[in-house]
DNA sequence: ATTGTGGCCTGCCCGC
DNA sequence: TGCGGGCAGGCCACAA
């Protein structure tokens, strides 16, 4: 599903739209439209306006725009962005590879003919205008030890629960969370503002590396716990039994003889 | 305020 | 072989 780093990938395949002039929208389901707009609105806001720039916050993608406010972009799970009939991401974790027409929710036609496009068969993204980043905490791949500790501090949450958190820390999702607890050795049951200052220190270690190499190697689902993400699956560091639990709402894979 | 829960969406996988 | 019940999780509304 696109967590952050998908949603960086995202992103620079967006840059391709920076630049040229949005001639027409397509919104076909109203429902996928947040801010009660409807097609007509947004084909009156967009039209004319040009790509100045891309930005990103967590999963969040922003295209800001020369004559309109910024659109926002969410993919929820299964959403993929594709520009000029080439997608950023061929197969998504969870979400079909196919491509049926059916799915296309939000369609951008510039003047020369191109277009971007989200197809997202479950229809959990959605698309905003002036969207408010305010609301995202501090983005997760230039997250400070002193960020982290502000993340965690205080809270009786489950540690992963809070890393999940978008308002309190922007991008991570379910894979990335259990790659980096798993990684960091700590039980995704901890109370969040119950680690001790190496073990804070660990874990933001762990995080920004884990994200560096994940996006080196191509997405959240490349991660070394991934392939044991199934039931009886074993520890890729120690061979014990994986715990299968729910943390934070999610579907959580961990290590009990080595995460504590 | 903080934390937890349930529902939304729908393709796909597994077991019968 | 076909069928149907779970399952997947990002996000939001709502409850305690």
């Amino acid at each position: 599903m696109p967590e952050l780093l998908e949603v960086e990938y995202y992103r620079r395949l967006a840059e391709r739209t920076v630049g040229r002039r949005i001639a027409s929208v397509d919104a076909p389901d109203a429902w996928y439209l947040q801010q009660g707009l409807d097609a007509a609105q947004l084909e009156a806001v967009l039209a004319g306006a040009v790509v100045a720039g891309t930005r990103r916050r967590g999963k969040l993608l922003v295209l800001d725009l020369d004559g309109a406010p910024p659109l926002g972009l969410r993919f929820g799970m299964t959403g993929r962005l594709v520009v000029d009939g080439e997608a950023a991401i061929e197969r998504l974790e969870y979400a079909s590879a196919r491509h049926e027409p059916g799915w296309e929710r939000f369609r951008v036609r510039f003047e020369d003919g191109g277009s971007l496009v989200m197809v997202d068969p479950r229809r959990l993204g959605g698309v905003s205008l002036d969207p408010d980043v305010a609301q995202l905490g501090p983005e997760a791949t230039t997250l400070t030890p002193s960020g982290l500790r502000r993340v965690l501090e205080r809270s009786q949450a489950p540690l992963k629960a809070r890393l999940l958190d978008q308002a309190r820390l922007a991008g991570l999702g379910n894979l990335l969370a259990d790659e980096i607890l798993w990684r960091a050795r700590l039980a995704p049951t901890r109370a969040a503002g119950g680690l001790d200052e190496s073990e804070l220190r660990r874990l933001h270690r762990v995080l920004r590396s884990t994200l560096r190499e994940l996006d080196g190697r191509g997405g959240s689902h490349t991660g070394d716990l991934f392939v044991a993400r199934r039931n009886g699956g074993l520890c890729p560091r120690c061979e014990n039994g994986l715990a299968r639990d729910q943390v934070g709402g999610r579907t959580t894979y961990w290590c009990p003889a080595e995460q504590r």
